[in-house]
Order: structure tokens, then sequence, then C-alpha cells
DNA sequence: TCTGGGGTCCTAGGACCC
DNA sequence: TCTGGGGTCCTAGGACCC
């Protein structure tokens, strides 16, 4: 059996732990930048604000109904998430648990009556009393069917958030009243298609034949269908080490210039390269793109992206930045106003076995000395904070009115960031 | 004026092998 | 006139997830 613990409204919720006042009211958070909603409240869902609505499409809404706003707190939804993970571990052990995403995870149990709707409630009731966090629990022989409990758990008060579809009858029940538009990996291309087809509930897709669904939806559909039936074919969520890492912003303006992109790549490549560093991984690709604004139909269009392969595969500062930079040029036009930019890190191995190439122009011993550099670099920006050694290249200009460098995490707009309340002494919670 | 970020998997098509 | 069959690997693009 699968039991998914899924945190309701997450980034709300965190919000709310810290600023009670906000309870029982609409509230949305925003995306980087201030742009995008992508979190929202019941109340907030019930003044019919969608998910990935541009938030100045609905200020006047937000005025009227008085809906509370927040930039979005990634360290404070992260610790908040590591709480609720960590209360999970415990409860199976780490074997039996995988989380899929910031705000939930899959427990798995070999016992058909591991998870009762009792152990369920407790559940509930304790990560509630211990991190401040609403979660609902669907639990199901696949986790399609688990995904699909999770649905009727939120949905329905009498379940008292914990729904089981845990037999035959319970399972016809659920597939017949959720909307084909509900089920996990039916996104908003499949609902289309299959209401083309007469299909609009999860019940309706189940009483087509394996073949036809092949046929039309290929082996993604046919593994949907086989899971609504009930029978376990995704075998882990989770596939060990990441294929891929990036990093990448929208900028708050345009940006055409040539050395300010630069400035820009080159700090995306150092987060990458920090991030492979963390994970003892090393990559072997380098992906640069950068785009013009799709909504300005007006200006010129071009989405530029290449790919370099690295002779040895690298985690240091200095060859990730660099081929990030040799990239750039590459695939750069002048005369565009680039809107958004990033580097994809790819081809990811374990730092303990490099494969050493016959016709590398550096020595290992060059080699050695750059990763022995770069993590010089990340114990004094661990301790001192984060950039204080960086790449010149990364480096934006001294501001000259307040005589700060600024670097580009400081260029997104957060204008409704609430505090780092977990994890910053400075932001403790005061109670009066 | 203003429109997110970070991932995975699958498929089709091309280049290549014998 | 007529032009096979069976593979692998890589890449780009699309669909999906949260």
């Amino acid at each position: 059996m699968y039991a998914i613990i899924d945190c309701d409204n997450c980034f709300v919720s965190c919000e709310r732990v810290f600023q009670p006042d906000l309870k029982g009211r609409p509230v949305v958070v925003l995306s980087n930048n201030d742009g995008c909603v992508v979190a929202r409240s019941n109340e907030a869902k019930a003044l019919g604000i969608k998910m990935g609505v541009p938030i100045y499409q609905i200020m006047p809404l937000v005025k009227e109904r008085g809906v509370e706003i927040r930039s979005s707190n990634y360290t404070l939804y992260a610790d908040m998430s590591n709480r609720v993970m960590s209360i999970l571990r415990d409860e199976v052990g780490q074997a039996q648990m995988e989380q899929y995403s910031i705000d939930e995870a899959f427990l798995s149990a070999p016992s058909a009556t591991a998870f009762t709707h009792d152990w369920g409630v407790a559940l509930v009731r304790k990560i509630g009393k211990w991190t401040g966090m609403p979660v609902s629990i669907g639990v199901a022989p696949t986790r399609t069917l688990a995904k699909a409990a999770t649905w009727f758990a939120k949905h329905y008060a009498g379940y008292h958030k914990v729904c089981l579809i845990d037999d035959e009858t319970k399972r016809q029940l659920a597939l017949q009243h959720l909307d084909i538009g509900e089920v996990w990996g039916v996104g908003w291309r499949g609902v289309e298609q299959y209401r083309y087809y007469g299909i609009n509930t999860a019940w309706d897709l189940t009483q087509r034949s394996a073949a036809w669904v092949r046929s039309k939806f290929t082996v993604t559909g046919l593994r949907t269908w086989q899971e609504l039936q009930g029978e376990d074919c995704i075998d882990t969520v989770l596939t060990g080490r990441r294929q891929t890492i990036c990093t990448s912003r929208s900028f708050d303006g345009m940006v055409s210039d040539l050395g300010q992109l630069e400035m820009y790549v080159s700090n995306f490549a150092s987060h990458c390269a920090q991030k492979l560093r963390r994970e003892h991984s090393v990559a072997s690709l380098v992906t640069v793109f950068i785009q013009t604004n799709h909504h300005r139909l007006d200006l010129r269009q071009y989405d530029g992206s290449a790919t370099l392969s690295l002779i040895t595969a690298a985690s240091n500062e200095f060859e990730i930045v660099n081929a990030a930079r040799q990239v750039l040029h590459r695939i750069y036009r002048s005369g565009c106003q680039y809107k958004r930019a990033g580097v994809i890190v790819g081809g990811i191995s374990s730092n303990a076995a490099v494969q050493q190439d016959l016709f590398d122009t550096l020595s290992p011993e060059q080699r050695r000395r750059m990763d022995r550099l770069s993590e010089v670099m990340d114990t004094v920006n661990r301790r001192m904070g984060a950039d204080t050694i960086q790449l010149g290249i990364q480096q934006f200009p001294v501001d000259k009115e307040t005589g700060k460098r600024s670097n580009f995490k400081d260029l997104l707009r957060h204008q409704y960031r609430s505090k780092c309340y977990t994890s910053n002494l400075d932001d403790l919670l005061e109670v009066q």
C-alpha cells in the first residue's frame, strides 16, 4: 500500500504558521519577481483566483476583497518542509519513504493493513501539532490511486483529511467521481484529447481497452490506465542522482548588453557548479539559453541555446563558468532585448570516478588545484555568507549612492517577503 | 509597466554501424 | 526498372509533475 502525505496549500500554510492572523483569510503567494500566483489559500481559490495568473491582472480583486499577498520565501518553505519530512521518515523509516516534492511524500508498506484511517488521522494531528502544517493523506494500492484519494481527502470534510481507496467498491466509486483532469499524469493537453473521445471521468478511461489507450496515448497513458485499475506499475518516483541541474531567472527589466548578460550567466553557472559540488557530482555538458520576452510580440523574438561538452567532467567554478561564457558568446545576438536566461548542467555523474581524457589539455594536477580552490571558496562562503568570494566576472557594479555591491539574487523583486523565522537569528518571531 | 523555476520521461527523426 | 534489415546513440521538442 502507498500513503501519500500532501501539505495543504503548502506555501500559504508556511506563512500562516508564523502569521496566524492570516488564517481564515484569502492569501496568495507569488513566484519569483512577484510575477504569478503560485499558491492560494482555500479562501483565495473560492474567489476564483487561478493558479499561475499574473498578479497585476487580479489587482482590482485583490484590493477589493482584501487578499493578502506574500512574495515566495523558499528559505522558510524548505525549512518547514524538512520538519514535516523528518516526521514522516521517523514514521516508516528511510527505506519506505520517498520525498516527491517540497510538499509531498510517498510512504509504502508491504501489508495491506498498515495504513488505517485511525493511523492517518493520528499522523495528521501529530504533524499539525509539531510543525503547524496542515496535511492531507491518501492511501491506495497504487500511487495514482493514492493521489486520487488525497483529492477526496481535501475536498470532503467527512474524511477528516484521510481517505483510503482500499477495496474494489471504493475504487469504482472514487473513479466515477473523479474528473479526468484531476488524474495524476493527465495535463491540460491530455484533458482536451480525452474529452474529445468522450472520456470525462477516471472511470470512463478504465472502461476502454488497454490496446486502445496504448494506441492513442502511448505508454504514458497506458501506465496511468493500469495504475487506475489497481496495478502498481510506477516502481519508483526517485531516480537517485539528478540528471540535470538548472539555474535560471527572468529579469526584472530587459537586458540587451552582452557584458551584462555575461554577469548574469556566470552567476547562474556558478550556482550550478555549487549545487554539483554539494551533491559530490560532476557534469560533462553545459547548456546556456537566452530568451526574449514572449509576451511582447511587438519586439523582435529570439530563443538561443547551445551546449558545450567538456573534455573531462567537472564541478569546479572556473571550468563551468568559462564553458557557460563560451556558449553565451556563441548564441548571443545583438539588438535583442532579453527577458530570461539560464544555465543547465547535464551528463551528471559521481565525482568519485571521473574519466580522464587522453587528449585533455589540462594536467590532473591543474584540475586538482581548481577543485581545491573551489572547495576553499565554498568553505569561506559557508562561513562568511554567500558570495563573499566569487569570480570577478560575476560581480555587479558598485551602486554609486549606497556604495554597496548587489548580487543577482538582490535583483529579484520580492516586495511582500516575510521573514526567515526559522533560519535567521535576526528574524526570530517576537512574542509580546 | 507587469507574465516563475526546476525537474522527469517519452517520441520521432537523423546519423551512424554492420 | 529494381535499392534490406536490424540495430545504437544523440538531440530536439513536447507533455507532464510540483
